[in-house]
DNA sequence: TTCATTAGTGGGAAAAAGTGGGAAATCATA
DNA sequence: TATGATTTCCCACTTTTTCCCACTAATGAA
């Protein structure tokens, strides 16, 4: 279970360190794909395996479900965790995320999100705003 | 499974390398054929005796399956992977799937895609675009 | 306060990946 | 058989990646 809100910064080398209370639980190779809102999904490798099972089954048939493998498959990589706890954030997922230097890690639940500081300051004030309202409907349909 | 995108160069011989992260997974020899969307077909040569069983399960009676048969069969090529790690694309393909310099590699599942990089970056747009509806059919499969 | 420890960051050197091009080998054509 | 074109193999250059070490700021204990 990932919880808290981290802020590194990427390196000219692309490199940036995983927050320490997160390394355990991503273990040495964690899986990286596009997530929505513009953000990273980080996983482990087994959260990553149920997740690839999963798409294995959809055929290449239908072009809908083609757009769908490729956007999370192709989307994705698997990365090393160094020495010092850091990965290296492939080009593509660089700018998908529209990552510059400062850097947001939020744990959520069983997945690692990143995002551009920015983005996610913006994300965040716009969600606290709404908690209370938010809070009023999930209450409405018996989520809390 | 392959997973990710990277971008190589086609050289004036047709050569191109195979992304380092792909050549074990595809072997000293490779399958390529036409794929869908424009793109072309990598597979290993097991994966590919899979596909090809699949298509000889298709009936011979419609004319769509046999159109699709010729299709992938008869676009299909045996190719080489030289000591750099690198392929030979055949003039067919080439054209087929409007390769110039920029050739994107993709990796989806069982197959690996390769596109002409604009190509690529177009249809990617409008997959990125759908992100929101293609989440929704994830939820619908659990797999997020 | 001082010292030791550790997380995060930065950078240099070595290694490897990707790329280009020449020479030998092969094939086709006259 | 001779000639030219294409393919194959090999080597070399450049850029990127990887590995390692070192610095700094923050934390906590003595």
């Amino acid at each position: 279970m990932f919880i808290g809100e981290y802020e590194h910064s990427l390196d000219e080398k692309k490199r940036i360190s995983l927050p320490k209370s997160f390394r355990q639980g991503l273990g040495k190779k964690v899986v990286m794909t596009r997530g929505l809102d513009n953000c990273l999904f980080v996983y482990s490798r087994s959260a990553w395996e149920k997740v690839a099972a999963k798409l294995q089954q959809l055929s290449f048939a239908q072009a809908d479900t083609r757009g769908f493998n490729r956007f999370i498959l192709s989307g994705a990589a698997e990365v090393d965790v160094d020495g010092a706890g850091r990965i290296l954030i492939p080009d593509h997922q660089k700018e998908f995320a529209g990552l510059r230097k400062n850097v947001v890690f939020a744990g959520v639940s069983d997945r690692v999100e990143v995002w551009d500081a920015t983005r996610w300051n913006t994300y965040k004030a716009r969600i606290e705003k709404n908690a209370d309202a938010l809070a009023e409907k999930l209450g409405e349909i018996g989520a809390l």
